[in-house]
DNA sequence: AAAACGTGGAC
DNA sequence: TGTCCAAGTTT
């Protein structure tokens, strides 16, 4: 007799999962950080974040009593940085809204701060047991091959099909172990390319499989559009002191402290940045003027120039936001990477 | 509903 | 070199 999908796939995972530090754990505050961190990130990538963050954070009121600078600093470099934000939001949330302790069910799950149907389920399920399909990237790449599901996985409708489907399959008993399961097979089994079929436990009655589909499943039809940026960073130095500024909202970086700056869509010569910065800024002298530093981000590319400046008179700075800092402050600050790198190079 | 949000790895 | 995309959420 043919087993079922959950079994197959549940002994599969019993017997190849990897070891990770938020496995064989039901403490919420490890999942929940796990899940956060993971989110739209590899394994590897956010591994060292996690075993930094429980190593400085070992319960959710310490990272609720940290200041959310040191929070943003521990983050630097993971990406999508609003994650951090809400991390830290949701922790204060915790522990004054909620008693220090994780409401156990999605619905409840679903209200915190950076909380989302994916990382709701996975917490409802992983700490709890209870019987919610995760649906992420691995979800929509398994179901959508095992059944041959044509639906654009980018359209927002079509997450409600697949965790419909995910949600007949999931055992009431063993919701844990199902979904880990599922998201395991397509992280090392099904991948998006390659996926060794040799090894997958549910391979024997796999449409995509069976009629060759892999490649063409799941359908995703959302196309990148690359934008391109020229930032033009001003350089202010004071006294051994340095002026940075933090990031606003509705943009990269935001949270992160970096230069003042004058932004293009396309390349500015060097006198038109001259130009540019005589107009806006009185009694300035430029000092030097770097060699562009490209910069690649998934759907950007930022093309940075570093205008250091000398100011003729005193108080040239009149906006608030700009702040002198000393390079040891500077060390103490989130920086976006392109900042890091200049002031790595540069030796500040 | 569509777009924005990062970084690093793979091909 | 360009493209995809990974344990998604928010607006």
């Amino acid at each position: 007799m043919t087993q079922s999908f959950a079994n197959l796939l549940i002994n599969w995972y019993n017997n190849h999962q990897r070891d990770l530090p938020w496995r064989n754990t039901s403490a919420p505050y490890k999942i929940w950080l796990s899940e956060i961190i993971l989110q739209q990130t590899r394994v590897n990538q956010g591994l060292p974040y996690y075993n930094k963050f429980i190593n400085e954070y070992p319960s959710v009121h310490d990272l609720a009593n940290a200041p959310e600078d040191e929070v943003m600093r521990l983050w630097q470099g993971l990406g999508y940085y609003s994650r951090a934000r809400n991390l830290h939001e949701c922790a204060k949330s915790i522990v004054n809204q909620y008693d220090g302790e994780f409401p156990s069910t999605y619905n409840e799950l679903l209200k915190l701060k950076g909380v989302g149907k994916y990382t709701a389920a996975a917490i409802a399920s992983f700490a709890f047991n209870q019987a919610v399909p995760v649906v992420d990237g691995n979800v929509f790449r398994v179901l959508a091959r095992y059944f041959c599901v044509t639906d654009d996985i980018a359209q927002p409708k079509t997450f409600t099909k697949f965790f419909n489907i995910a949600k007949e399959l999931i055992p009431e008993e063993q919701a844990a172990s199902f979904n880990q399961a599922i998201m395991e097979l397509g992280a090392t089994i099904c991948t998006p390319k390659k996926p060794a079929c040799e090894n997958c436990p549910l391979a024997q009655d796999c449409e995509a499989r069976i009629h060759h589909k892999q490649s063409e499943l799941p359908v995703k039809k959302k196309k990148i559009k690359i934008k391109h940026r020229y930032l033009y960073y001003l350089i202010w130095q004071e006294g051994g002191k340095l002026a940075m500024k933090k990031r606003g909202e509705s943009d990269i970086w935001q949270g992160l402290f970096d230069f003042e700056l004058i932004e293009s869509d396309k390349a500015l010569s060097t006198e038109d940045i001259i130009y540019k910065i005589d107009t806006l800024y009185k009694d300035i002298e430029i000092v030097e003027i770097s060699e562009p530093v490209k910069h690649i981000l998934s759907h950007q590319r930022l093309e940075a120039v570093f205008v250091e400046l000398k100011s003729t008179t005193e108080n040239i700075l009149n906006d608030n936001s700009l702040k002198y800092y000393t390079k040891q402050q500077i060390e103490e600050l989130p920086k976006p990477r392109l900042i890091e790198n200049y002031l790595t190079s540069k030796n500040i």
